[in-house]
DNA sequence: TGTCAAGCTCGACGCATGTCGAAACCGGCT
DNA sequence: AGCCGGTTTCGACATGCGTCGAGCTTGACA
């Protein structure tokens, strides 16, 4: 029962250090599977700089309508971007009131830096 | 040829300490432009292996003759997969004899570990 | 209850991407 | 010179992705 796909996500998502710096250790099929979903949410400007506005953002939640207003593409648009987000599991979205705010969910953030971190040696 | 996207590349693939962590300040939008694409290299179940294969080499470098039978794909597309990720900067090939190597460049790559780690507080 | 604004969903369009097989290229070897 | 194995390039194909506009849902407020 140790279906790859089904528990992975959840599990990055939380605290679990899975996986050492790629440059010590390659990743397995599976891991890969995994995380490379999360890294290609990050893989367009758009959505990059979405991440980094929730992640920067006072407080660790901003407004959909804070974040509308910084780019050049239609609300439909930024919509379908932060649903990216959210399906990736780097993001979580919260209704209050008339407005919706979004807060980043570090989990498996750190686990892509981690991947990413040079020999820690 | 001031071209933004010539000069960037290079700059980050180089040791320069561009950007604090996405969780201290947003990214700006030429750096998200520039960043994204390294994000969407690994954003591939494949290309996240091969890459990790190729970082955690043994004597830093490795043989496509090596990495080509641990996936299920054909060699062109392997070979189509690490242009994808020489074109990002993430990797640097040489050809020595019959064989060609790969390497990592570790730049790029710790730029992307920065951005990502968690508040470095 | 009706209206309005914020945000999401849906359908459509064009372009990018992953994959393959065939062909070309590049060095060694006979 | 000619062959051969390793690697890349070239078309071609199906699928995925970013974007838009239109329509829908949700909650506030008069």
């Amino acid at each position: 029962m140790s279906k790859p796909a089904s528990l992975t996500l959840l599990d990055l998502a939380d605290e679990t250090p899975c996986c050492p710096p790629m440059a010590q250790q390659s990743v397995d099929a599976a891991t890969a599977g995994v995380l490379a979903p999360a890294f290609k949410a990050l893989g367009d400007p758009v959505r990059l700089q979405l991440m980094s506005m929730i992640a920067a953002a006072p407080g660790g939640e901003i407004c959909v309508c804070d974040l509308t207003p910084a780019f050049d593409v239609t609300g439909s648009t930024i919509s379908h971007h932060l649903k990216t987000l959210r399906e990736a599991g780097l993001v979580d979205a919260e209704r209050r009131a008339s407005w919706v705010y979004y807060r980043a969910r570090p989990g498996l953030m750190g686990q892509l830096a981690a991947l990413l971190t040079p020999n820690a040696a």
